[in-house]
DNA sequence: AGTGCGGCCTGTCCGC
DNA sequence: TGCGGACAGGCCGCAC
């Protein structure tokens, strides 16, 4: 399940082997992703250099003079640099040729990812134009998550999950920064002051930036391998550990259902 | 406008 | 051992 470490961490492993590249061709597979592989995939990508892969929330751009590839990982979703001789695996729905006999391969068994293309502006894009702040940057701040939290009757699990809110803090690290942050992930997003935010958001970012660091320093060999970033083992204090004790006061850690998602949180710390 | 929930998928795990 | 069903989850899109 990428998160944005984990997506961040895609990116700086693939980048070496994409940025400046030719693309040869595109050979789709499966079509059928959480929306429709466009037919003229190949026909929009080939012959054309791709000067950038960017990042915004966990979506992937990919930069070229003829537009833009967007992809999302979804949860189950992943990338590698395939040589010509790596067989095609389950689950390998679309390879992205480049010049020099390697592809960017897309692996994703749940299929809930997604490759589009955009001929315009990417920030205009519709599933681009309304999301919230990077969480890693400065316009992430206590008095924004304050403010855009007023009148909102939520719990603040799920207002800081809101991709229109803040991009990027999906259930293993909303429930990790709730817990460091003291915060119980079903209070009210309305009546929490702006200190526990500031709180909040100092914790937000430091689950974050923690586990893009070693993503960053475990970062696999994108070539060959399974493509599966190396997972984000910072010891997870709540996420997964529902019924098993608090590792700060012993209490049973709770596991309840926000919004249809896995919620564990220890109500003894978390007020 | 904000909130809550259905739906998309398949691998894994559990109970019978 | 085999099988059915629950569950996991990002995030859109819809209904209220």
């Amino acid at each position: 399940m990428p998160e944005l470490p984990e997506v961040e961490t895609t990116r700086r492993g693939i980048e070496p082997y994409i940025t400046g590249k030719q693309v040869r061709g595109v050979t789709v597979r499966q079509r059928a992703l959480r929306w429709p592989v466009p037919d003229d995939l190949d026909t929009k990508l080939s012959g054309v250099r791709v000067s950038a892969v960017r990042r915004r929330g966990k979506y992937l751009l990919f930069d070229t003079p003829r537009g833009h590839l967007l992809l999302h990982l979804g949860m189950s979703g992943s990338l590698r640099i395939a040589g010509p001789a790596d067989a095609v695996r389950k689950h390998d729905h679309v390879d992205i040729h480049l010049a020099g006999g390697r592809s960017l391969r897309f692996h994703d068994p749940r299929r809930f990812g997604c490759l589009l293309w955009i001929d315009s502006e990417p920030e205009a894009h519709p599933l681009l134009v309304e999301l919230g702040p990077e969480p890693l940057s400065a316009a992430f701040d206590a008095d924004y998550l304050f403010t855009r939290s007023r009148g909102r009757s939520a719990p603040v699990k799920q207002f800081i999950m809101d991709s229109h809110i803040v991009v990027g803090v999906g259930n293993i690290y909303a429930n990790e920064a709730l817990f460091a942050a003291k915060l119980a992930p079903t209070r009210k997003a309305g009546g929490i002051s702006a200190e526990r935010y500031a709180a909040l958001v100092d914790e937000i970012k430091q689950v974050l930036g923690r586990a893009i660091e070693v993503g960053g320093t475990t970062l696999r060999d994108f070539v060959g391998g399974d493509g599966k970033p190396g997972y984000f083992q910072q010891a997870l204090q709540v996420y997964g550990r529902g019924g098993e004790h608090c590792r700060v006061c012993s209490a049973v850690l709770k596991e309840i259902r926000l919004g249809q998602r896995s919620t564990v949180y220890c109500s003894r710390c978390q007020k």
